[in-house]
DNA sequence: GCTTGACTTAAACCTTACTTTAACTTTTAC
DNA sequence: GTAAAAGTTAAAGTAAGGTTTAAGTCAAGC
């Protein structure tokens, strides 16, 4: 065991994360722990980068699966490299953009929906969907496409 | 029964919803519909904005709960004038604006990650809280506040 | 007036993301 | 060397947000 290995609970205080969750995602194979003789779990410090990760993302609304994928990129084996970071940064900052850009549209849509005398069914465009939803299929059509998906949950 | 009666199915294909989600939701206390003599649902029209609202706050990542607060400040009983449609769209859009910022502040902090050679793990603010989190409590406390509360699912 | 499709209910089931429990073992501190 | 704190497992439980099923009723068209 090298000196750096760090028990579940250092790293449950540390990453805000309940030890359960820890076993939780080990199980489900987001992080990976050594042994000690008797079977206990020490962690690397990399595991936290990992959690860290594993935190932003969840807030963000990504499910465990995506996140998963997004760190089936990082390697387990070696320090991750500046490369491993970028790529993963870069991939994870599209899904930002996508999301950033539906809230706005969203937004702006209720902006514009204060605005345009709601008393009329007709006319709003974001609260009242069902025009638009009759003549192009099912669901809330005017939203963007990333809003239109199912949830992940 | 008024002639704008609508149908389960009616408001499932104008909705987007299915049939199932229809009554989960009046039994959760969100919609609200009449009944025939023989007890099958109709709906007003209005109920289609109040579903448009809905799907809008799932998509964006809102609890059931929340929408149903947000909801109960609709008026079931008389249409929604001008005034409750923009009190309302001015809290989701504080919602909203929190909800962007945190996306936003996420993405910026990534991106200077990219830059910031994150092969040293002292550096990294946005991936490598633990050392603020061992100094200022649990959790990934670099997050804006939005993203710190637990998940709603 | 009867068939067919749409509708009704309660209750069970499903998925995601964990937590709790119970029974037991390791480590740490004195 | 022993007690307490921390760790282990499998299995069950929880919560949200619905869907599916089963067994039966209503409504519309011919």
């Amino acid at each position: 065991m090298l000196e750096e290995a760090l028990t579940v609970s250092e790293v449950a205080r540390r990453s805000g994360f309940a030890p359960s969750a820890l076993r939780f995602y080990e199980r489900e194979g987001l992080i990976t722990a050594q042994r000690t003789d008797g079977g206990q779990r020490r962690y690397g410090r990399i595991v936290l980068r990992r959690l860290a990760f594993i935190r932003a993302a969840r807030q963000v609304g990504l499910a465990l699966e995506e996140v998963r994928e997004v760190l089936a990129e990082l390697p387990e084996s070696r320090t991750p490299t500046r490369a491993d970071w970028s790529r993963i940064s870069r991939l994870w900052r599209e899904r930002l953009d996508e999301q950033i850009e539906a809230l706005v549209a969203l937004r702006d849509g209720l902006d514009s929906c204060i605005g345009c005398g709601c008393l009329s069914l007709k006319r709003c465009q974001t609260l009242n969907p069902q025009d638009i939803a009759a003549a192009g299929g099912p669901g809330a059509v005017y939203l963007p496409r990333r809003l239109r998906d199912p949830l992940p949950g």
